[in-house]
DNA sequence: ATATACTTTCAATAATTTCTGAAACTTCCG
DNA sequence: CGGAAGTTTCAGAAATTATTGAAAGTATAT
């Protein structure tokens, strides 16, 4: 079994606290943490000790991180016991994180607010509530699509893209100039 | 006072709903939806009587979207009232949440994990998590990096860019040519 | 078919978060 | 100063969310 030293507990203890704040809870974090920074795989019941909480939590836990597609299932010859590891890269996880989060959090909403967009406005507030409406819808929408762009890019673009930073703006001058050259 | 017609029901309750996903409470998330939506200032009184909401809770509410920077407050000739409204427009609201977030909720991470880094492993097990964890670390600042210089683009850049969507990876390898002819 | 070794589920409980409302505080005016 | 009109605070109540653990379920080996 894994055991938890003091620089691994307070990785994992502090992954539970800020998983909270990444849309999933507290055990559901640190059970994630303790699968990313273990190298074999761990049984539920190893995961259960090393964070002192019960088997039933573990299994839920581990049940919400499937739905995540965060975990994957080794099965060890000669023994009925299930192993859970991590599945993908920190950047896959990541992925996978902001594109649940998007469907959970931003695709309800704009939902919402088309449906608001096709009503009629019965007076002058509801017009201007629809304006602003409007414009969180946009925002959303460019959102949802530039997130969606970034992970269709191959990991090596996305690196390339987040290396660039400020220079962010100047690739875009650059467009602008190279469409130019297209339209001479 | 503002009526609750219910197409402003509908937003204000699901922006209610929503809020919490995205770093404050219910009631927070109604108090910003109803600032959004309404033109003219609104009395605390107001906004309690709107959402059927405490005084207190409208207090504090206010309080955390102050503490956001996502609220100003209007003095109105001969009325000691204090009125509220959203500040800046939905852009620039983005953008406040995106910061207060990742004040929150990355830059504590990342301290942990740069401390992390700096301790020796003291085995093969802790080796593999320090590793894992160097990695986490890398793409958040990444992300901090991104996200920061994004916030420091001019909002039709933003928008250039996000209108930019899958065209991104094009850009990217234009900037790459001509990188190449420099070298050349 | 039964025993065994596990996993999952879910009702009850515990922990946490949010909300209320009354009291304390502030500010403005006469 | 005293009081009126407002705001804020915070202890306790209410609501929500997470956790336990025992019972039910599943799969495998004999």
């Amino acid at each position: 079994m894994m055991q938890m030293t003091p620089m691994i507990e307070t990785f994992v203890f502090h992954f539970g606290e800020m998983g909270s704040r990444w849309g999933f809870n507290r055990t559901v974090g640190q059970i994630l943490a303790l699968l990313v920074i273990s190298e074999e795989p761990l049984s539920a019941n190893d995961i259960g000790d090393c964070l002192g909480i019960s088997r039933g939590n573990v299994s839920m836990g581990l049940k919400e991180l499937s739905s995540w597609q965060l975990v994957k299932t080794q099965y060890k010859a000669g023994d009925r016991k299930d192993y859970y590891q991590a599945k993908g890269s920190i950047w896959d996880m990541a992925n996978k994180v902001f594109e649940e989060r998007r469907k959970r959090e931003i695709d309800p909403t704009m939902s919402i607010l088309r449906d608001i967009m096709l009503d009629e406005a019965a007076n002058q507030k509801e017009a201007y509530a629809q304006q602003q409406i409007h414009q969180i819808h946009d925002l959303l929408e460019n959102i949802t699509h530039w997130t969606q762009s970034l992970q269709s890019l191959s990991p090596e673009k996305l690196n390339a893209l987040m290396k660039l930073g400020s220079g962010v703006g100047k690739v875009l001058d650059l467009k602008d100039k190279l469409i130019q050259k297209k339209v001479d």
